[in-house]
DNA sequence: GCCGTTTTCGGCCCGACTGTTTTCAGTCG
């Protein structure tokens, strides 16, 4: 429903003016807007997700916003209003036009805004159910432009639509359960305040966040919880837990425990369940219980508590070291620690550089200088300049030219820069057959290139596999980029056997990339993990579009802990010389290589 | 809706794929 603009205000955050930017540019293009207006929205939506402070709080302290580019006079308006009222007059105008729930649709691949228009005038369709009982009843196929084709994969889509239930991405949560949790702790008591849950594991989407409170006044915490300002609804609260839903439609769970309890409660909360159970089961042979309040041992006059302030006594207590909350999932990490095995997980200030970013030049937001200085600035010593190639079209990228154009500016950049070296790369596109996007002549002149699908995500496994092997067989491959191709919510990954990637990759001397986008997260953790077994190195990578992105590299480096990655096994953690010598052994190889060679030959006699 | 300016309106990344056509519209990235 609709938010009055008289009711309570929520205190609003980047996320919330994105989403409204969002749904104003999807109810305009169903309306069949001017597409550069549509777009001007569109824009507003990436630069106020990319945006490193937050909106709402700057225009309350009194602050001006700065200008931002694709920010005009208007959107910068309906940016303030947006902060004061927690809506915009435009969308309630457009609701009020459509039926609210239409823009679910768009949603839905394969149906784009004509065909949204088409369905809510002919079928009065309006919401995700109605569309499932339409194409049900096969009333989509007869629709002018819509054929059984159509309908069979709207019914596939819609089907594995309604049965997810909502969660939100890592690094949205983050921007909701931080400022919640600062809050509790300027309560001003001294009160311990931790984030546990999956989000403290680096899960890389959350269902609700639990927050955690060592108190000793759980009365005055409890109240201030509930007092907090974007507190929607109370969905339950007793002396020493409560449950909240937020505006944003985050639930967030507090758990108010006394002191001496944080470490049990820590454990305890931290989860995961299965990683719980199995440490609970350590005790139970060691004669002790363990719950969230502490480790006990019984005895014949009850039980006496021998450990719990801290999750490292917790740990000891059943004879274990500290067990990272990235490992706690019970996929191996207890038998690890048990053996002394655990590994030193990698840490965000291990990484050096970062081997995949963007300018302006393609769809990126910064010139060269800028995006050298804000890798500096986040402690870099090498950035690496990957553009788009020109089969990416819609991001301007790159044709042997412009490419050209670009080593050149970067050696003559280079020549000036201190304290950060700039690499020249490219994202190179990996076509369909297997063949890169760019000749050998201009890509042997870079100091690495990394290789991307961005094209035909539904071959079969076998295809995408050959595909994706072919690729690694040229003279010039350094990193696969985005392996899996997934993007959380929107885009399942393509069906490609990472087994056999992993191992050409070994074979080739080629690393994988752990994209850090939060959209991506690609590799996954346990991809993280089988790479790392075969001693493949994996780069950890921002994908950066705008100097404020390296901020991403925090949740790239969470994945790979959750992979069991240690500096040693990730490639952006050598120095420079070192990495060199990496990146020259992925590039111009011999004649040896002579598969690639003699594929590309006969896909040029075929077409 | 933004931007830049030859200062007040015209341009704004576009190629490929799919299913539906019978020469292409809609969608995607």
């Amino acid at each position: 429903m609709a938010t009055k603009k008289s009711s309570p205000v929520h205190p609003v955050h980047n996320p919330d003016i994105a989403r409204i930017f969002a749904e104003i540019a999807d109810l305009l293009e169903i309306q069949g807007a001017n597409p550069f207006r549509i777009r001007a929205y569109r824009n507003a939506v990436r630069t106020v997700g990319d945006l490193p402070f937050d909106v709402a709080q700057t225009l309350r302290d009194g602050k001006e916003l700065p200008k931002l580019p694709g920010i005009g006079e208007d959107l910068a308006a309906k940016m303030h209003e947006i902060a004061e009222t927690g809506t915009a007059s435009l969308l309630e105008r457009l609701r009020r036009e459509l039926p609210p729930a239409i823009s679910e649709l768009l949603r839905v691949p394969g149906l784009g805004p004509k065909r949204v228009k088409h369905l809510h005038e002919e079928l009065d369709i309006n919401t995700l159910e109605q569309l499932y009982k339409a194409a049900q009843d096969g009333r989509i196929r007869a629709l002018a432009g819509f054929g059984p084709k159509t309908e069979a994969s709207i019914l596939a889509a819609v089907e594995t639509h309604l049965t997810k239930k909502r969660r939100f991405k890592l690094a949205t949560a983050a921007q909701y359960a931080e400022p919640f949790a600062t809050y509790l702790r300027t309560g001003g008591r001294g009160d311990e305040v931790v984030i546990a849950g999956s989000y403290r594991r680096m899960k890389e989407t959350v269902g609700d966040i639990d927050i955690l409170i060592a108190t000793d006044d759980a009365d005055a915490a409890m109240a201030r919880f509930l007092r907090y300002a974007e507190v929607k609804e109370v969905l339950a609260s007793g002396t020493t837990r409560a449950s909240v839903m937020l505006a944003s439609g985050l639930q967030v769970d507090l758990r108010a425990v006394p002191k001496e309890s944080l470490g049990a409660a820590l454990h305890y909360f931290t989860g995961s369940k299965a990683h719980n159970i199995a440490v609970r089961r350590l005790a139970q042979e060691r004669g002790l219980k363990l719950n969230e309040y502490g480790v006990f041992a019984k005895s014949r006059r009850g039980e006496k508590r021998v450990a719990g302030d801290t999750e490292v006594s917790v740990f000891a207590a059943v004879g274990l070291p500290f067990i990272p909350p990235e490992l706690r999932e019970d996929a191996g990490e207890i038998e690890a620690a048990r053996r002394g095995e655990l590994p030193h997980l990698v840490e965000l200030r291990d990484l050096r550089g970062d081997l995949h970013a963007h300018t302006r030049a393609t769809d990126g937001r910064g010139s060269l200088r800028e995006m050298a200085q804000a890798a500096r600035e986040h402690g870099l010593e090498y950035l690496a300049i990957t553009e788009h190639s020109r089969r990416v079209a819609m991001a301007h990228g790159l044709d042997p030219i412009r490419l050209a154009k670009q080593i050149d500016e970067i050696d003559t950049l280079n020549r000036e820069l201190a304290g950060i070296t700039l690499l020249k790369g490219i994202e190179v596109d990996i076509l369909d057959d297997g063949i890169l996007d760019l000749p050998d002549s201009i890509l042997g002149k870079l100091d690495l290139v990394v290789g991307a699908v961005h094209s035909k995500f539904n071959l079969s496994r076998v295809q995408q596999t050959e595909r994706i092997l072919a690729a690694m067989d040229a003279p010039n491959f350094s990193i696969l980029a985005h392996p899996t191709g997934r993007l959380l919510d929107t885009r399942p990954p393509y069906d490609v056997d990472m087994l056999r990637v992993i191992r050409k990759a070994k074979a080739r001397g080629i690393a994988l990339e752990l994209n850090a986008h939060p959209e991506r997260l690609d590799l996954i953790d346990a991809h993280c993990r089988m790479a790392k077994d075969e001693g493949v190195p994996v780069a950890i990578n921002s994908d950066a579009h705008s100097p404020h992105d390296f901020d991403q590299l925090r949740f790239g480096v969470g994945q790979a802990r959750r992979g069991w990655l240690t500096a040693k096994d990730v490639l952006n953690t050598r120095p420079l010389a070192e990495l060199r010598r990496f990146l020259a052994g992925t590039m111009n190889r011999g004649p040896d290589d002579r598969k690639y060679e003699a594929r590309k030959a006969v896909n040029r006699k075929a077409r």
